[in-house]
DNA sequence: TCCATTTACTTCGAGTCTCAAAGCAAAAGC
DNA sequence: GCTTTTGCTTTGAGACTCGAAGTAAATGGA
């Protein structure tokens, strides 16, 4: 039982990903960037209240020491401050600075530039999104 | 001009990217390997004819050493072999052995299995597969 | 033919990434 | 109170990645 488009899918979108990462490379690289931290900036929503820790390690796929390294170069670059969370002093709540926000903004706009993605029209688009977002929903995530 | 679907897109497809890491970063530690090392053997056909250094780096979007490094790896563990291209003595053309062939198969039938894609129906399935094929088609790849 | 240049690859050194183990401090549960 | 659990950091080690430098083979003139 060889499933020809599944093995087709995951080829492609993983082509896609390191395509973007390729492209976006250089920038980052002038933002003082790396994959990591720019991955660990963007999981940080300025809309939304700053995750800890714990939380934001979730959202990155990757342990407390691993998170502990990035969140210190974000740090050293200026780009996310530490702060006790109140409601529990164990807790670090990682939070941007005005900086922070305006680096990330900018590794949003140049992915979203040099995405192959870009290229899809507005109904590509809108089923890409259906799609994705039914297959991450049934992940229970 | 904010262009919503675009992010929520690329937002989601390195999201089942990391989500599909994630899960099979057990399996692979059992067959000795890691993400790069199980990436290059992939990108291994044994259908097709092995490939050169310069070639597969190209595939994996990475320079010279690193591939070097990588390759190296999986000799150590017995799943490649360097050759001389006999048209081209200076190039050096990666082969599976036996044994790579059969990780590799593995590496491929777990994958196929935790990534959240194989949740889709065969339509759904044929559709990503034809709109990232246009997608990647477009960048001259 | 000879020699400079280019190409394919490797080695080396340095910085980054990732994780397990161990440690610390605050919270939670007797 | 005292033990256990939880959230995080530090440390040590291995893996990843790249630029710089080096080697060997091919190429392209003179």
């Amino acid at each position: 039982m060889t499933n020809q488009a599944l093995e087709q899918v995951v080829r492609a979108s993983h082509e896609v990903f390191m395509l973007t990462s390729d492209r976006i490379a250089k920038a980052l690289e002038e933002l003082r960037l790396t994959h990591a931290t720019a991955q660990a900036l963007w999981a940080i929503d300025p809309e939304e209240s700053a995750p800890s820790m714990r939380v934001l390690a979730g959202r990155l796929f990757c342990n407390a020491p691993n998170l502990s390294f990035v969140v210190n170069q974000l740090t050293d670059r200026g780009y996310v401050e530490r702060a006790v969370d109140p409601g529990d002093r164990r807790s670090r709540v990682v939070v941007l600075t005005e900086r922070g926000r305006r680096v990330r903004e900018r590794v949003i706009d140049v992915t979203l530039a040099e995405t192959p993605f870009a290229g899809c029209g507005p109904e590509d688009l809108s089923r890409l999104a259906e799609i994705l977002q039914r297959v991450l929903s049934s992940t229970g995530r």
